[in-house]
DNA sequence: TTTCAGGTGGTGC
DNA sequence: GCACCACCTGAA
């Protein structure tokens, strides 16, 4: 068992923020698919308790993908100075960890994210692995996938890509594992690459742009100071910041006013507007 | 029946 | 460079 402090951890927070998709409330619990092994969070007393239900997971795999590493109190003492906003931002998404998540799983999954909304992005992702993932195991009555890997994928002809909640998304799912396959590319590549290189990286895909391609260092290679800016980002920079509505304004006041902790700061202040917006008060 | 959704690639200037 | 625009499709 893995064990994580209620200070800096809470499930709702950190599943529901929008960083993945695999995980689901069961039972009072969340439950999801990480790697090879399926995972059940739950309120253990003074804390939350990590349970592996299927597969395997070591403990320092766990420590790692729940960002053990980082130390939350001072990233959050470092962006609750800053300025009003961030206060706010900060206590109301306390429970928010960035997980450290798979690669290939973080690329597709945010290549289907694009121009589209949460709960169909889920619906594609688990048809993706129901399709094609390896077959883990029954938990509670519910089947539990992997996400399939390349090699699992490369046969697959364009239409098979069309999996429910995909669309015309297809295409990039298609082309990026190709190219992946023919180049025979090393995905591992990135986390050793400076920002710049690794996201040059990532552009080389068919369906990845400046966005995606930010989610995947931020969510998968660790770089915490990538600011993924898509349209909930923009309205908060221009509404909170007074930052005007260029691409070039945001990126200039992204990685200028957020510096290292970027990736913290967008996920605190995502998580604060979109709750605005679904408690009614704000606009 | 419309409109909207956590963007991207293509086109035209 | 920058401004448009089409695009699958489930949900409200």
């Amino acid at each position: 068992m893995f064990y994580l402090e209620k200070e800096h951890f809470n499930p709702y927070d950190t599943f529901e923020c929008g960083q993945c998709f695999r995980w689901k409330p069961v039972n009072g619990a969340y439950v999801g698919v990480v790697g090879g092994a399926v995972l059940r969070v739950f309120e253990a007393g003074d804390r939350f308790a990590v349970e592996v239900v299927l597969g395997e997971m070591d403990a320092l795999a766990l420590e790692r993908y729940f960002d053990g590493a980082q130390d939350y109190g001072a990233i959050k003492g470092y962006l609750l100075e800053k300025d009003h906003w961030l206060k706010l931002a900060v206590a109301s998404g306390a429970g928010i960890r960035l997980l450290n998540q798979a690669p290939f799983e973080t690329l597709l999954t945010f290549i289907l994210s694009s121009n589209n909304n949460i709960p169909k992005i889920k619906m594609a992702v688990a048809d993706l692995c129901e399709r094609y993932g390896t077959f883990l195991g029954t938990y509670e009555g519910e089947a539990y996938h992997a996400f399939p890997t390349v090699e699992a994928l490369v046969s697959f002809t364009i239409d098979d890509f069309k999996v429910k909640g995909a669309g015309y998304r297809n295409k990039a799912l298609f082309e990026t594992v190709q190219c992946i396959y023919r180049e025979g590319l090393d995905l591992n590549l990135p986390y050793a690459l400076d920002d710049l290189a690794a996201k040059a990286f990532l552009k080389r895909f068919y369906g990845v742009g400046d966005k995606v391609a930010d989610c995947v260092l931020l969510f998968a290679y660790e770089k915490k100071n990538a600011f993924p800016v898509d349209t909930w980002v923009k309205k908060l920079m221009r509404e909170l910041y007074g930052v005007p509505d260029v691409q070039s304004a945001y990126d200039a006041f992204a990685s200028a006013y957020f510096d290292r902790y970027g990736g913290y700061a967008q996920q605190y202040l995502f998580h604060y507007m979109r709750n605005l917006k679904a408690t009614g008060k704000g606009d």
